[in-house]
DNA sequence: CTCTTGATCTTCT
DNA sequence: GAAGATCAAGAGC
């Protein structure tokens, strides 16, 4: 093991209702960076995110319902986790109202809250590599479809809201081939737990 | 640092 | 049969 300063664990904003995902897409997903999430007490500061809408060819939700993506057709403010590359797991927060299918995928973390238990489920030390990643952060916070269509509102998740002024960045979404143009990637500026930079 | 490849679930063609 | 909202390991520079 590598000597580290001892974390400081920052104070949490208020938790998010169900209802606070009941708006666009577009207006959640930027609001989500900096906020917290917490699965069983562990997981960190959300920093990088992605809007996909149920109108957006990339979405899993363009072409209709189907047994993976049901939860995106129902009301907001639940999880959606699903296998991505027969692999690994992602998880989404399910956005706007009944039916619209629309969706943010939480796609990287700074670790705040319980790094023990992250670093002993990724076999990993380097705190930077924990949660820079969809299906990294799941790993880390021991999401898997046992996770899929539970309330973001309720024990085990939670998400507290951010407690002071960020920057946040747009860019292009990472990893698709289509609609690859739009601009609904938002990060926290200057992180160091992103994905990828953002160009600059 | 960049590039390539294998892992193998769900959906679409 | 092929592609995809990914990751880690290995080769090469």
């Amino acid at each position: 093991m590598t000597p580290r300063p001892k974390a400081s664990t920052p104070a949490l904003g208020k938790p998010l209702k169900r209802a606070f995902f009941g708006r666009s897409v577009h207006e959640v997903a930027p609001e989500l960076i900096g906020a917290t999430l917490l699965v069983d007490g562990v997981g960190g500061i959300i920093v990088e995110v992605e809007a996909y809408h149920h109108t957006d060819p990339a979405a899993h939700s363009y072409r209709g319902p189907t047994p993976r993506n049901q939860v995106m057709f129902g009301p907001p403010g639940f999880a959606y986790v699903y296998r991505s590359y027969g692999i690994h797991w992602c998880v989404n927060f399910v956005c706007e109202q009944d039916g619209s299918a629309s969706a943010v995928l939480v796609r990287a973390l700074e670790p705040t809250h319980g790094l023990a238990t992250m670093r002993r489920r990724r076999h990993l030390d380097d705190v930077r590599a924990l949660c820079s990643g969809p299906g990294k952060l799941t790993e880390a916070l021991g999401i898997t479809i046992a996770h899929n269509a539970l309330p973001l509102d309720r024990p085990p998740i939670a998400v507290h809201a951010r407690t002071g002024k960020v920057e946040v960045v747009a860019g292009v979404r990472i990893g698709i081939t289509k609609a690859v143009e739009l601009p609904w990637r938002y990060g926290l500026k200057g992180s160091k737990f992103l994905s990828k930079p953002f160009p600059r």
